[in-house]
DNA sequence: ATCATTTGTGACGTGAATTCAATATGGCCC
DNA sequence: GGGCCATATTGAATTCACGTCACAAATGAT
């Protein structure tokens, strides 16, 4: 239909560059056009605004009383313009506020240990660190870059791994010496466990049985909204759950928490994935650092998990 | 060669127009284009500035931290075109600084009786009201009307015809008294004459004879600069001048200044016009006005000179 | 008066931007 | 979990404004 015919923009910069070096003919070679397009520019310009802004012969240019008060004008606008496209526009060095949504684990053990040195390579970035377990709209929140763990329900997402981790089944020793070590995963019927406040992505607890898996949870005596309060409850003997290594490796090496069933763990591992909003358009300086910093610096050991000659689970 | 293809400010305008109706589709409704074209569009955007302004899904939009800062601006800065462009643009009342330049006897007598009721039908407009009788140069001095009589050495310049007066050869009773009464253009050399200072456009005074003109003039006593000066010397007896009816009607219905040569008379008129820079570009709404008005209201009465029966000198 | 330089104009061709399909995606209700 | 509607994106075709080219007009200087 009406199809965008007038450049405000280059109106205003010729118009300018007329001025500025007094001819059309020196503003035409400045801006790498001929002399008669500058000519036609000028008389558009002129013709769409309805006055004259320029008084002309072939050997001098005068402005008019529209014309001085448009040039002035026009000289700021154009830089305004310039500034709001610089600032806009990625520069090379990172900046702005860079909005980092993670899970809870993840975030506080291996994502907050990173910020200083983040920060301190990249003085203009400010950070907003949102921990959170619950499922998130990146642009509801937001949010420049998710991290989340578990599999991806991919849309135009793009996610970049940064690492897996095995699940375990642990409980609490008063707990276990309280209900009993489960043998199977029948067993699970028999305890309690601990659920999760909203909805996951994998809803049971998967179990190897043969070839195949079968899941299995037990019922919840409670519900946390994030990784770390299932620990923490767990940690309190209120029941069974099902945590990423990574998180509680440390507590089980203390004897704090004590795998079960792991003659039944499918040993599958839950990626863990930096992901963002991706690939139409291009990536904010700031975010496309902070990804690849993360990817560069975050290590996720996985160590084995054995258990020790005096019944003792040890990470290798 | 290089060509202006990026369209900054459209580019603006339909990227504020995504944000304020929330959608590439209401946009590109009310912008009259297709959605892909938007898209497109914004696209483009992004990838010269290289960073994302929108993240975009097809159900929300959402800004970036660029995209914040870069609206903000941009909604400023279309609003200061818009400003910038309706004030350069002719609007419908005249206004601003309206520069005119006259000639002497005719300002004096035509144009400045009519000023104050040109201000008052138009109070925007500020009028800068210079006298001269040189040559100008429209544009050396800024001057949007020029009023001038006689043949228009025509450039690109227009000229709106005011009206024309009969040239007359005068001189007062006293220098006629002394030097006696002229009886054929020959007998200017034994006279005294008033020239200019200026070169004018005729050389000399144009005489009948028989089919064709001659041109015969005295020999200057003073040189005047204007033709209000030249007529203060004649009046002053100094010598002959020849000047419009118009200027010295008045003078010769009293009796202060008396016709010589009028049966040499050509009877040619002397054109006066408003000459104003002309047809490339559209004219200033306050030039338009006030030219508009002049060929309305000046009214340039040109009477008969007959001699009565005493030998006094009536206009009719 | 002639000349060099500059602006203006008419016709033309180019190419970037827009449109028109058709596809992919997201959200919502069932 | 699956189908539907609205929306955004993509690719190919098309078009129309814009700048170029060649020529004319005009200005100011020598």
């Amino acid at each position: 239909m009406a199809r965008f015919d007038t450049n405000r923009s280059a109106e205003m910069e010729v118009f300018v560059r007329v001025i500025d070096l007094g001819g059309f003919t020196q503003a035409a070679r400045k801006l790498r056009l001929t002399p008669s397009g500058v000519s036609k520019l000028i008389s558009r310009l002129e013709a769409r605004l309805g006055s004259r802004l320029i008084n002309r012969t072939t050997r001098k240019l005068t402005l008019t009383e529209e014309g001085q008060a448009f040039y002035q004008r026009a000289v700021r606008i154009l830089g305004e313009m310039e500034e709001a496209e610089r600032e806009a526009a990625s520069g090379a060095t990172p900046r702005g506020r860079l909005t980092v949504n993670s899970n809870i684990p993840f975030g506080m053990l291996h994502v907050m240990p990173l910020i200083p040195r983040f920060l301190a390579k990249h003085p203009d970035v400010t950070l907003d660190l949102v921990l959170t377990d619950t499922l998130i709209d990146l642009m509801q929140e937001r949010a420049d870059v998710a991290i989340r763990a578990g599999p991806l329900r991919t849309s135009r997402l793009v996610a970049r791994k940064l690492g897996s981790s095995r699940m375990v089944v642990v409980g609490a020793p008063d707990y276990l010496a309280r209900a009993g070590i489960p043998k199977s995963p029948a067993d699970l019927a028999e305890h309690r466990g601990i659920g999760w406040t909203f909805p996951r992505s994998i809803r049971g607890w998967p179990f190897k049985r043969g070839e195949h898996t079968e899941e299995a949870v037990p019922p919840p005596a409670a519900r946390a909204s994030d990784g770390e309060i299932a620990r923490r409850l767990a940690l309190g003997g209120v029941g069974l759950a099902r945590l990423a290594l990574f998180h509680i490796g440390p507590d089980i090496e203390a004897g704090r928490l004590v795998p079960v069933l792991q003659n039944y763990n499918p040993g599958d591992r839950e990626d863990i994935h930096a992901v963002y909003v991706g690939h139409t358009a291009p990536l904010p300086a700031r975010v496309r650092a902070f990804i690849d910093f993360l990817a560069e610096h975050v290590r996720v050991s996985d160590p084995a998990l054995k258990r020790a000659g005096d019944g003792r689970w040890k990470l290798a």
